[in-house]
DNA sequence: TGCTTGGTTGAATGTTCAATCAACTCTGCT
DNA sequence: AGCAGAGTTGATTGAACATTCAACCAAGCA
């Protein structure tokens, strides 16, 4: 095993913890029990916990294509319906768990609550990320919206709507709270594509 | 100084400190020390600390009326500007401590991944209470709205789009973020509104 | 006066934690 | 073969943590 398969054994290995447990319940020593690796060689790659958390989120940032849009968008092609594939995405995990698992950059940023100004750019970035996928569907669709909608606004909409569905369902172990949010936005992008179309904004 | 004060004093201070610092980054000596009381007193009354939250989370599921309601609804007298009146004493919590303060509930939430039941059930019974309050606010202007409007659904959408608007002021310190969710959530009731009124629903 | 009960004191306990480090091994290079 | 440096090992350290407990106090009552 080279040193890239140790650091990346380390980095996966938080990284499911950390969205298991959360960040300040997952010891180091749960870390390297699970990962097989000794602390030796953590700190080795790593300076300190923190600095994981900080491997974590960089992953999270930069592989949001791949790991979390593509899986999620293969064969969605209408930019309106991608926006709620993705959100299907996250009802899925909260089935597979049994509404234990949310959204990994929002439990961690509701429980770091001084964090350090790299770990909170870190989070606000893969928000942004987020936020301006979703952003760019509508932005795809503009043509379908009322003239002047705000899109970033929009996308940051969507994401705060997932965050506290996510919140919700998981605190009642309960899917329906989910559900019911997400049928709510699906109403209002409901009304804004037919306001658009009936010109009622024009 | 009697009884009924020490676990009073320990308790509010409890909840100042889960406010601040979230449950897990407060340690049982925080309070001692802030509240001025010996540990053998917190022992005394709390049979550990989870004790001190459940009390903490029974404060606020009693005092949802007069802590959080009464105060930010004094002299508005319209449901609809109900709503929009409590997300507003949200709005000031943030500016006062510069973005850093959110929901304490909502934190708790997302903090605690595997909780007591006996912690869940109380913080499931406070989101209910919360969107219950604005359910009633849409109940009451029921007939300004669409007809068959779900208002129970639309009152854990407003805490949705509250928890996930904060979530999001308090990652970037901003409260563009915020006020951005805030005027997408108007433009709907707004949408809502206008559509009973033009009858496009009846 | 002495007993009981509810509350207080704060040093002490045992555990868990993040982090350290000196000794060691493996790999690639000369 | 010999060397250098990257990577590994795991026992160890010291701080922080939640919790305990024996001694103590004060009020009310017999």
């Amino acid at each position: 095993m080279n040193a890239a398969d140790t650091r990346n054994r380390i980095l996966m290995t938080a990284m499911e913890l950390f969205w298991e447990k959360g960040y300040l319940s997952t010891s180091v020593s749960d870390i390297l029990s699970r990962s097989q690796v000794h602390s030796g060689s953590l700190y080795h790659f790593f300076p300190g916990k923190q600095d994981v958390l900080v491997g974590v989120l960089e992953l999270y940032r930069d592989g949001i294509g791949e790991m979390l849009l593509a899986p999620n968008w293969e064969g969605v092609d209408d930019p309106i319906d991608k926006v709620f594939a993705l959100l299907a995405g996250y009802r899925t995990h909260l089935i597979v768990t049994d509404c234990t698992y949310g959204c990994p950059i929002g439990s961690l940023a509701l429980e770091i609550h001084e964090p350090d100004p790299v770990v909170r750019d870190l989070m606000a970035a893969n928000f942004t990320n987020w936020s301006a996928a979703i952003a760019g569907c509508f932005d795809t669709a503009a043509d379908r919206l009322p003239p002047g909608t705000d899109c970033k606004a929009l996308g940051e909409f969507v994401l705060t709507v997932m965050e506290g569905a996510v919140m919700q369902a998981r605190t009642y172990r309960d899917i329906g709270y989910f559900d019911r949010n997400i049928a709510v936005l699906r109403d209002y992008i409901t009304t804004l594509l037919s306001a658009a179309k009936s010109g009622s904004y024009a």
